[in-house]
DNA sequence: TCTGGGGTCCTAGGACCC
DNA sequence: TCTGGGGTCCTAGGACCC
């Protein structure tokens, strides 16, 4: 049956939420960054910015060389995570099929609630309205609406700001026959070179490329990449919350070193807040995975599968400093450090003696002293979900708290 | 002081089991 | 005798997304 999609993603996101929440800067030309303005890049630049030549992805300094107004704002990822909840809640007024895609972006399935096109464009319309009610009139959305996901969102991207496009079935093709191969979600830069390389320049020319060649060379992608050049995709608008794969932070150094200890330290400090987050929703991870990038960009990472799972994010930094002493090339400069936590179970699937909820746990999981430290663990737990992220911090990370403190770097240890 | 930080999925080889 | 063949897990790395 013919299916109606709608792809709502929101301009400029960040910026726009900064830019709704201060008057003062509104109209002008912001660009939201990681935590630290230094060696980040430009998040997102608001529609002044991007204007003055500003992209996304630019690091800030080369932003700030295009445009010396440019205003530099730390991004506040709770914040914008909140006002996403507010919208897609909104969502749910106009259908039950919301696919929340990504922090600005969502799918949703209308094909019920439209009948048609035309009742798709006015759902669009009164979509926009109850949104600017909802969220103020600084944060809009543009709206692609199509036949399937992959089509809805190629089309929200060519109208911005606040633009309703409209691909019907019978438009696909002419649609994908007027954008770039790369456009379309799927297909990066890389996959966009491969193809050029085998003479395959836009949709035309790999809808006709014979769809075994295309197998041969790509595998299960071939496949795909024939189906969307036809204007097809077979992936519905998925309404299940998934749970996650994974959890994990990253960090790049406010400079490359080779001093082990300084490395250590952020390391426990992340592998803190990755436990931390575990354990606030209710996972337990059996895998953990580091990653280290050196100051010339090349890096490695090594991964290690144990047997009993944890969310103490002391027992994760010790097999993550393993890990990262093992693989690390000694005679470069670390510039980044990252660690994922995978192979995730609910805290309640999980055998009770593993879960550091149960109260009083099992004989199998290690003695008294660890009970112990798994009661202090919960126990620092609560002492953070009242008081919040900076309540309390390691002894051994108190160095890099106070020294970033001290030069407003506000990489922030909180544990 | 060019190049963040959060993820997902796929591939391909080796280990190991039947 | 001449080294099959399927299945799964682990590991490293690559590509993609926002």
């Amino acid at each position: 049956m013919q299916k109606i999609i709608l792809h709502i993603d929101m301009n400029s996101y960040f910026a726009s939420v900064e830019q709704q929440a201060n008057p003062f800067l509104r109209g002008k030309p912001i660009g939201i960054t990681g935590k630290r303005s230094e060696r980040s890049i430009i998040a997102t630049a608001s529609i002044e910015a991007k204007k003055l030549g500003v992209k996304t992805a630019m690091s800030t300094w080369q932003a700030k060389k295009i445009c010396p107004s440019l205003i530099l704002i730390a991004g506040d990822p709770e914040k914008y995570s909140e006002i996403t909840h507010r919208f897609n809640k909104l969502f749910f007024e106009f259908t039950p099929f919301v696919q929340e895609f990504s922090v600005d972006e969502s799918f949703l399935d209308i094909t019920e609630q439209a009948k048609d096109w035309f009742g798709a464009v006015y759902l669009a319309q009164q979509l926009r309205e109850r949104l600017r009610e909802e969220c103020g009139e600084w944060i809009t959305a543009s709206i692609g609406i199509a036949p399937n996901k992959l089509l809805a969102k190629l089309s929200s991207d060519l109208v911005k700001p606040n633009g309703i496009t409209l691909t019907r079935s019978e438009d696909a093709i002419a649609r994908l026959d007027s954008v770039k191969l790369t456009d379309l979600c799927g297909i990066g830069p890389r996959m966009g070179k491969r193809l050029n390389d085998l003479g395959i320049m836009n949709f035309k020319r790999l809808r006709e490329f014979p769809l075994e060649e295309l197998v041969d060379e790509f595998g299960s992608y071939g496949t795909w990449l024939h189906e969307a050049a036809h204007g097809r995709e077979a992936f519905e608008v998925n309404v299940e919350e998934e749970d996650p794969k994974s959890v994990g932070h990253s960090y790049t150094l406010p400079k490359d070193t080779f001093d082990p200890v300084l490395m250590q330290r952020y390391l426990l400090g992340m592998c803190e807040k990755v436990a931390w987050r575990m354990r606030r929703d209710g996972f337990v991870a059996n895998a953990v995975s580091i990653y280290v990038r050196y100051g010339d960009f090349s890096g490695n990472g090594k991964q290690h599968v144990f047997k009993e799972s944890t969310a103490d994010g002391l027992r994760l930094f010790e097999i993550a400093w393993r890990l990262v002493d093992s693989v690390r090339d000694k005679s470069k400069p670390v510039r980044l450090l990252g660690i994922s936590a995978s192979h995730l179970t609910h805290t309640s699937e999980s055998k009770p003696t593993m879960s550091i909820f149960s109260a009083g746990g099992g004989s199998a999981f290690g003695g008294k002293k660890e009970q112990k430290h798994l009661s202090v663990l919960s126990a620092l737990d609560k002492i953070q979900s009242r008081y919040g992220s900076k309540s309390w911090t390691r002894a051994s990370l108190l160095p890099i708290a106070f020294q970033d403190r001290a030069s407003g770097l506000g990489y922030d240890h909180e544990l």
